[in-house]
DNA sequence: GTCACAAGAATGATCGGTCTATCTAGAGCA
DNA sequence: TGCTCTAGATAGACCGATCATTCTTGTGAC
């Protein structure tokens, strides 16, 4: 059906299995998908006994739910710190969202939101795997609508929406056409809506 | 790793094989993902004979890019007609983008792009996939192109951008919270961003 | 001595794909 | 209208590979 690729996935030996095994199935069920992943190949690259999978994660779903889990917490750590860390009135915090998106975009291992590729590629009835999604969504959604709270709008919640469907959408894109610069665009659109919903200065 | 929905898949039976199997594998690639789907459940659910697939397609990739553009052309066929059809000025028929939106993502039969979630859960560094899908979403970029040029916009390519990264977050999120109102939120922020880079009235 | 882990054989299910045998619809011809 | 030939469809057995999972044995650290 396809080739998988090759390359080698170098994760750092000295961490414990846990912790190998958790990074090593995240990239790999990003980068590959996830029934494209056996669990030989992850076992084979994290270094880590197949039994170990077994006790700390019951079954390949559990591990998958594992790393959903702490790829949501770590995710939003690193993103809302880092658009905290553009600092400034919460309206530049918004607007410094998609330039923070972008860094993540040009990172060698971005291959897609964990999430939303999960999603794609199994059972859209299943409610756990999607229910997984929408509290990370969700807490995104809260940051965006703070800030824009912070920020004198007037629908603030609309607008957190409005912020989290360009954000989709230039991780989908990002992802499709290789090119961060889609962030660029998501920056822009997001300028725009911003400018129009900011209470004007008198 | 999941369990498999039971509902039947009824297609017309008295289509012809071909167009069977096209519509069966569409409905499962996108509902329950590409991997997750057998050969099997393709032909009991098409009611199409084994032999008859691999002398039509040669495999399932082979079904699976016969699908992808089939579906690519039918979609836009539609969507693109869908949008002309609302009539009225060119920035009129660009706002009306996300209600025809919505009228998709309302079927029952909406999972998704076929196309980003094929992406989804292939490895991304697959250019085959990745080409049929930047050819896609290309068509849907000029075509938004085309209508923001006509409507006198400065820069059309940059809007048709920002809207299509509007729609593939619609798409996403549609398909992530199963609620098609995530396109009344994509249609606001559209309006937002043209009514900025709308030629003034004067 | 215990416990967590490594290593890998073994298992049953399922995968995509091949092969064969049978059936059916239609074309060409009388 | 009847006959034959043929192309394509059906139905299902079959294959090797791979899948997730279990079990067993060995080993090193504390």
């Amino acid at each position: 059906m396809q080739s998988q690729p090759a390359p080698v996935t170098e994760t750092d030996g000295t961490a414990q299995p846990t912790e190998r095994l958790l990074s090593t199935a995240k990239l790999l069920f990003c980068r590959d998908g996830i029934h494209a992943t056996g669990i030989d190949r992850i076992i084979a690259e994290s270094g880590v006994a197949r039994m170990t999978l077994y006790n700390r994660f019951g079954s390949k779903e559990g591990l998958l739910y594992a790393v959903l889990e702490r790829e949501g917490e770590e995710w939003r750590d690193w993103f809302f710190s880092a658009v905290e860390a553009a600092g400034g009135t919460p309206a530049q915090k918004l607007k410094a969202v998609f330039p923070v998106l972008r860094r993540w975009f040009e990172r060698e291992d971005y291959f897609g939101c964990a999430f939303i590729n999960a999603v794609a590629e199994h059972d859209k009835g299943e409610t756990r795997l999607r229910g997984l999604t929408l509290k990370h969504k969700g807490a995104v959604l809260e940051f965006f609508g703070r800030l824009a709270r912070e920020a004198g709008i007037n629908a603030p919640d609309a607008l957190a929406h409005q912020i989290g469907l360009l954000m989709d959408g230039a991780i989908v894109a990002a992802m499709v056409t290789q090119q961060p610069a889609m962030a660029d665009h998501a920056a822009a659109a997001a300028g725009a809506i911003l400018d129009a919903a900011l209470p004007k200065a008198a």
